[in-house]
DNA sequence: GCTAAGAACTGACAATTATCATGTTTTAAA
DNA sequence: TTTAAAACATGATAATTGTCAGTTCTTAGC
């Protein structure tokens, strides 16, 4: 019982709402779906890519390991988002693993169908470029945030990205739990001085936690934290 | 006398060799050279831009300031390099500031020719979309050095990158003369810590100084730091 | 429910890097 | 050529962050 792309929802999110009606059915006929579980991975840096994911459930991180050994976290995924098209259009080896951080739901897209519409649907292409684009300048966003500002600061700037696009649960709680070593790949730092800036929060009234869980208890503060007080 | 798009050899280094022998003599037409002088801007982050810039001698640097005043240098322009194009396509405020770092001769291209062509021209479309691919991969990379390498090793790096990209003079300095806040800025460090770095280096006998000049001496060494000894 | 494995956490200490203060050299303009 | 401004450099010190060594808490499998 596969669901067809021309009814799916999710695709008004990401550069598939360029294509036209047959297009979208070749897409979906040649699609297959996929459940990854929390922990596995969709692929694996330095793969080469058959095709592209779509996000259909769940969320995964985007990361990637350094000379040294520790993963540093590049992105997390939305859903509706699709992952791999760097790779697929420029021909390369992902530079990136992907890796569930939930159970999801994805769809392969073979690469062949992307790259034949990226050279006959324009407007497609423009699209995928539009995404790239805001993929761009969000990174340039984070190396500077990587060079200028301080643990304290990116650590509040991620539990706010969290609270904003992954929501709360009922108890305040963030939605999306991350594991205090995802929360450092992220934030790049070592596992420890994010614990025990976590801690410091927590001291300070800014955040409560619950076993592995967090939440924000003061947002405000957390904001003024992020431009230097 | 204004040189012609259809005779510059530089348009093979960009995007706009996808384009026909008419959608060149349309960007022809449209284009207009400038001259930049060391040290002014192209465009400053938060400006809207009315097209993109064509780099046809010397050499930039893109840039963003952080919440705390301090610059953060995200890429250093090639010769043949189109900029702002993310901020064209994406239809939105450039988020970078570009200033010319020595005396440049840059073409200017309106917006509208270039959203004309992507929107006609599929193979200049995916074209933008590979040099895009690969900024991104770019970006990705330096986000994984910003938070897990240290500052000796980013330097080591970016000197590397500097030979291997703008080449050294005939006595072994490298052609690109940065200033020491340059160098900090790109490194993402103080500018003390770096110009300390320097002299370690030169302490070592990594690296030669002459005035702001600096030549690498023993390039082995540099790249066994990169990837910590 | 018990238990082993792995997260989460804490302390002590070391390494890295920033900041402030100050002196020296270079550069460019008058 | 002089001179002021900017860039470069160094020392002393403080702040930030990482490392290592261990303890406690959680959780999944028996």
């Amino acid at each position: 019982m596969e669901s067809r792309c021309e009814n799916c929802i999710i695709r008004q999110f990401n550069s598939l709402r360029a294509l036209s009606k047959e297009e979208l059915i070749k897409v979906s006929n040649a699609k297959t779906s996929k459940k990854v579980k929390k922990g596995d991975a969709l692929f694996l840096e330095g793969q080469k890519l058959d095709g592209v994911y779509c996000v259909r459930n769940g969320v995964s991180k985007l990361s990637k390991l350094s000379s040294n050994g520790k993963e540093q976290i590049v992105k997390l995924t939305n859903i509706g988002e699709i992952m791999g098209q760097r790779s697929v259009i420029a021909e390369d080896y992902t530079n990136l693993s992907a890796t569930a951080i939930n159970d999801m739901e994805v769809c392969f897209i073979p690469k062949e169908i992307i790259t034949n519409t990226l050279n006959t649907n324009p407007y497609f292409s423009l699209e995928v470029l539009r995404h790239m684009a805001h993929d761009l300048k969000e990174a340039d966003d984070v190396i500077v945030n990587m060079s200028q500002k301080t643990v304290k600061q990116r650590l509040a700037e991620a539990l706010l990205y969290l609270k904003e696009n992954y929501g709360e649960d009922d108890n305040g709680f963030l939605q999306l739990s991350l594991s205090r070593d995802d929360y450092a790949n992220i934030v790049g730092a070592a596992t420890e001085s994010l614990i025990r800036m976590i801690s410091e929060f927590k001291k300070k009234g800014l955040l409560k936690t619950e076993g592995k869980k967090i939440g924000i208890v003061n947002e405000c503060a957390l904001k003024e934290l992020v431009d230097g007080f």
